[in-house]
DNA sequence: TTGATGCAGGTTGCTTTGACTAAT
DNA sequence: CATTAGTCTTTGCAACCTGCATCA
């Protein structure tokens, strides 16, 4: 019950349009964008301009994006503009349609068909609803169900009799059905309508919003409640007379499939004169009274209804005949014969879109029941295929649900002209996508296992396709399953053994089995297959000159007047697996071009061995080993075609030597590539070193000037500690700023940027890249150092130690001490010291913060920043205070520029540091 | 009325072995 | 200097398909 108002699919009578609506749908209004908003976009859009001049845009397609203006320019879309230019001399023809309405016919056609299936399949398991199955039952009479429930082979052991019986007890149910379900002709059923009505209608549909409520005109099915009532009061559709009847054919406990013909909109456009489209809510039937309107056929009998048919005909309506077939129908059928054509009308005995099929079991087979006209047939082709006339009834897709709910594709039992007409109605299938699409849809519902009725079946509708009658026209036989015409045979086609089945029009007919699919030998060659020797072409084709090369053979020998050049096409039983001679004496032998041509494994040579690794063949050249270098393919550039070589091809009793060489090469590449990395990190964390000590000086240099308020500014420092601290106060917020600008974090900060571009250093000038987003909440987090360590892989064993190591998570895997690092920077201090005794402990790289960080908490930084103040202090005291804010812009620049840090770079690191996080950088000399 | 035919315009798929420059 | 890797580029054409008009 919920499950099934979850899934409310039901009278799908259209699909949605298609995203791409035909480029004439395009609402001039939309599209005219004015000047006003031209300039009120205008800066918002400056920043893309630049990239965006000259992208390639489908205006014809996106109305709505098309109001982004350009600066400077207008552009107002209308009709004209995007329909294309007609001929201006000859008489006008009709362009046919475009790329965007072809793609969005063929999404409209799947969309349904799979819709339609969907609500099949959908409908099928209601019919499985056992309430329904039981008030159906108490509508039967005994009698019906006595003689299906007899029919046991213990009761009638004889089977062509149990047969006989089981057919007499579905005709005595048919015709009590018949007499007893009241269909109601004035609703309208799920046949299909062609796209050009259904698009008007859509239209329509869509201007008036929602305001047309046509549910009376459908019969909404909500659920099996909805089938009940249908059922009790034993009146409906025509669909659901035949719906109803399936679910008591298994309320009888006899197998029975839901047969439906899915009538989707048609992708391809049937020409046709435009005053014959007429939309199914015409006028006509508004005008007519009620009464007429909602009269079932019943009661248009009884009340002499002599009215105009065209309402029941346009309304899909359908008037059925209610009496025994054998009575005349055309008496009841008055054709305006003016108005509109042949095609919009409908025969009384048209056939239905639902039906069933019941599983005879005595007889092992389906048979077909139309519930609606009251017919049994062992065959049902000509029975349920509508005539090619009928605009509203096309039969494409038959497909039949059993109750455990899966389906079959059931088309050829009932097309009439499978193969010349039903077939060509789908969508066809290209190369390049893969495969049928059909085929692909009904994979979806077919049972995934098979039962032994399930071949039978399959091989009676086998049959069924080449039991049909040849085509009639030219068109029939183009592209038809089983026959085919030598005019339609393509370019690299051919009938062999061309075996005639029939004459057409003084035309051969050949059976489509014997066409064989031909190939150059160079085409074979790309499969790994050679024309055998003294094998003739069974057909010559013209040479097609796509390369520059054969193109200036072509020319060269049309100037010398000899004759086209033709190549001969060869099919595949002239042609064997092509063996590439062998391997003699670990020479390989070489084609012409001084490769070796592997387009299919099979190709290898005999002793050979194919290495596809890349380099390999320098490796193989170096140790004296012949090689070829193994074509595996082309590429076509510039009219052009390109060999794809994929590794070389050696002897195989060297395969071992040059693979092992080849790995110690490649070993000693990646060694290689991570010294190279090493010394690359080093450098990188030199200038970043050399950086922060710049940055260091010039901070001192300017803190001697504002000194108290950086430290405000940094959080990390004890603001009470210093009585000076606020006395020069005032430019705080202005500093606060600076500080933010330039300085790309702390310590841990710097440290934390520069751990984590580690991860992109073998990606040069990165290295400041690396700050993310996260790295707030790192700053801020107590972990978050030690997190960050140990992503760029330092283990906690190191963390206690004084050497800090630093995983570097690039190709290679090698860690890199920072010791020698640090081992460097003493050196320097030493050396400086020795220069400049009192320079020694001012701005010296923090390496026992490198060091000793990630086994510190965070607290213990800041008693460190406490104890450090003071020296700091000193030291600030010796920068000049003449230094103007110029002089320290221009400082700023100089760090800038020696830490490698563009502005954009910086502020995005700057702006991961909170408040209360800009700190001073922290001077922990003190730790030996 | 239907189908054959031809035309226009669009789509599909076949084609099948360089030359040059920059970096190492 | 020799060798190698990368980058030009995303064609052009014939056959085929589709829709339409015309005519028998």
């Amino acid at each position: 019950m919920s499950s099934s108002e979850e899934f409310e699919m039901e009278e799908v009578q259209v699909p949605q349009p298609a995203q791409n609506m035909p480029a004439e749908e395009i609402d001039p209004d939309r599209t005219a964008s004015t000047l006003e908003s031209l300039n009120h976009q205008n800066t918002a859009d400056d920043d893309d301009d630049d990239q965006d001049e000259w992208e390639e845009v489908d205006a014809s397609v996106q109305p709505t994006t098309s109001q982004q203006p350009q600066p400077g320019l207008q552009i107002t879309l209308d009709n004209a503009a995007v329909k294309r230019p007609e001929k201006k001399d000859s008489k006008p023809r009709k362009a046919g349609p475009s790329p965007e309405e072809r793609a969005a016919r063929l999404a409209s056609h799947k969309i349904h068909v799979i819709a339609l299936v969907a609500n099949a399949k959908h409908r099928n398991k209601l019919l499985n609803d056992e309430l329904l199955h039981a008030r159906m039952l108490s509508l039967v009479p005994m009698h019906c169900q006595l003689a299906f429930s007899s029919l046991t082979p213990s009761n009638v052991p004889d089977p062509i009799e149990r047969s006989r019986l089981f057919d007499k007890a579905l005709k005595r149910l048919l015709d009590w059905w018949r007499s007893s379900f009241d269909i109601d002709y004035n609703l309208k059923t799920l046949l299909t309508t062609p796209y050009a009505q259904t698009n008007d209608e859509l239209n329509k549909k869509r201007k008036a919003k929602g305001t047309v409520d046509d549910n009376d005109q459908y019969e909404v099915i909500r659920s099996e409640k909805s089938l009940q009532k249908r059922a009790l009061q034993m009146k409906g559709s025509r669909d659901m007379s035949a719906q109803l009847f399936t679910a008591l054919c298994r309320a009888l406990n006899v197998p029975a499939r839901l047969v439906t013909s899915l009538q989707a909109v048609p992708y391809r456009v049937q020409s046709q004169p435009t005053n014959t489209v007429v939309s199914l809510d015409s006028d006509d039937s508004d005008t007519q009274p009620p009464t007429e309107r909602f009269m079932t056929w019943k009661e248009r009998q009884r009340s002499g209804f002599k009215g105009d048919d065209e309402a029941f005909i346009r309304g899909e309506a359908v008037s059925a005949d209610r009496a025994p077939p054998q009575v005349k129908l055309s008496s009841h059928r008055r054709r305006k014969p003016k108005k509109g054509s042949k095609q919009d009308e409908f025969d009384v005995q048209s056939p239905p879109i639902f039906w069933t099929e019941v599983f005879s079991r005595p007889d092992g087979r389906w048979i077909v029941v139309d519930p609606i006209r009251s017919l049994i047939r062992t065959k049902a082709r000509n029975m349920m295929d509508p005539q090619s006339a009928y605009k509203y009834n096309k039969m494409t897709y038959v497909v039949a649900f059993e109750e455990d709910g899966y389906g079959k594709d059931v088309t050829p039992r009932y097309a009439k002209q499978y193969g010349t007409r039903t077939v060509k109605q789908r969508p066809p299938s290209t190369k390049s996508k893969n495969g049928d699409w059909w085929e692909s849809v009904a994979a979806t519902f077919q049972r995934p296992y098979r039962l032994a009725r399930d071949d039978v079946e399959d091989a009676e509708l086998h049959q069924a396709q080449f039991s049909e009658p040849m085509p009639q026209s030219m068109q029939g036989f183009k592209d038809h399953p089983v026959y085919v015409l030598e005019r339609h045979l393509k370019r690299e086609e051919v009938v062999n053994p061309p075996r005639e089945v029939g004459r057409f029009k003084g035309e051969v007919v050949y059976p489509r089995a014997n066409v064989q699919l031909l190939k150059t030998s160079e085409n074979w060659l790309r499969q790994g297959r050679i024309v055998v020797e003294g094998a003739q072409p069974l057909k010559r084709v013209k040479q097609r000159a796509v390369t520059i090369g054969r193109r200036r053979v072509q020319e060269a020998a049309a100037q010398a007047g000899e004759e086209e050049i033709m190549q001969g096409l060869y099919s595949r039983p002239q042609t064997e697996l092509y063996r590439a001679p062998p391997v003699v004496g670990g020479k390989v032998p070489k084609n012409k071009f001084g490769n070796i041509d592997l387009y299919t494994p099979t190709m290898l040579p005999e002793g050979a061995a194919h290495l596809p690794q890349k380099g390999v063949g320098k490796i193989a050249k170096k140790l004296g080993v012949d090689y070829g270098e193994a074509v595996t393919g082309f590429e076509f550039r510039q009219r052009r075609a390109n060999p794809v070589i994929s590794g070389i091809v050696i002897d195989a009793t060297y395969k071992e030597t040059v693979m092992d060489a080849f790995e110690e090469w490649q070993s000693q590449q990646a060694e290689k590539e991570h010294e190279k990395m090493v010394r690359d990190v080093y450098k990188q964390w030199q200038k970043v070193v050399q950086g922060l000590r710049i940055r260091e000086r010039l901070k001192e240099y300017r803190g001697n000037d504002q000194q108290p308020h950086e430290e405000v500014a940094g959080g990390a420092v004890n603001p009470g500690t210093d009585a000076t601290s606020h006395q020069n106060a005032l430019p705080a917020n202005e500093l606060q700023g600076e500080i933010k600008k330039y300085q790309p974090g702390t310590h841990e900060q710097s440290l934390d940027t520069i751990t984590k571009a580690q991860r992109a250093l073998p990606r040069r000038n990165r290295l400041f890249e690396g700050r993310e987003a996260d790295s707030e909440a790192d700053a801020t987090d107590e972990g978050g150092i030690d997190q960050d360590m140990e992503e760029v892989g330092v283990d906690n064993a190191n963390k206690n130690k004084d050497t800090l190591e630093i995983d570097v998570p690039a190709k290679v895997g090698h860690p890199v001490a920072l010791d020698v690092l640090i081992e460097q920077q003493e050196q320097e201090k030493s050396a400086s010291a020795q220069k400049v005794a009192h320079d020694a402990d001012t701005t010296h790289v923090p390496e026992s913060r490198l060091r000793m960080r990630p086994s510190r908490p965070k607290r213990a930084r800041h008693s460190s920043s406490e104890n450090t103040s003071s020296s700091r202090r000193i030291t600030r005291s010796r920068v000049s205070h003449n230094s103007t804010r110029e002089d320290r812009k221009r400082n700023d620049e100089a760090v800038r520029v020696a830490l490698d840090i563009s502005d954009e770079k910086e502020d995005d690191a700057s702006d991961d540091v909170s408040d209360d996080e800009v700190a001073p950088i922290e001077i922990s000399s003190d730790e030996e």
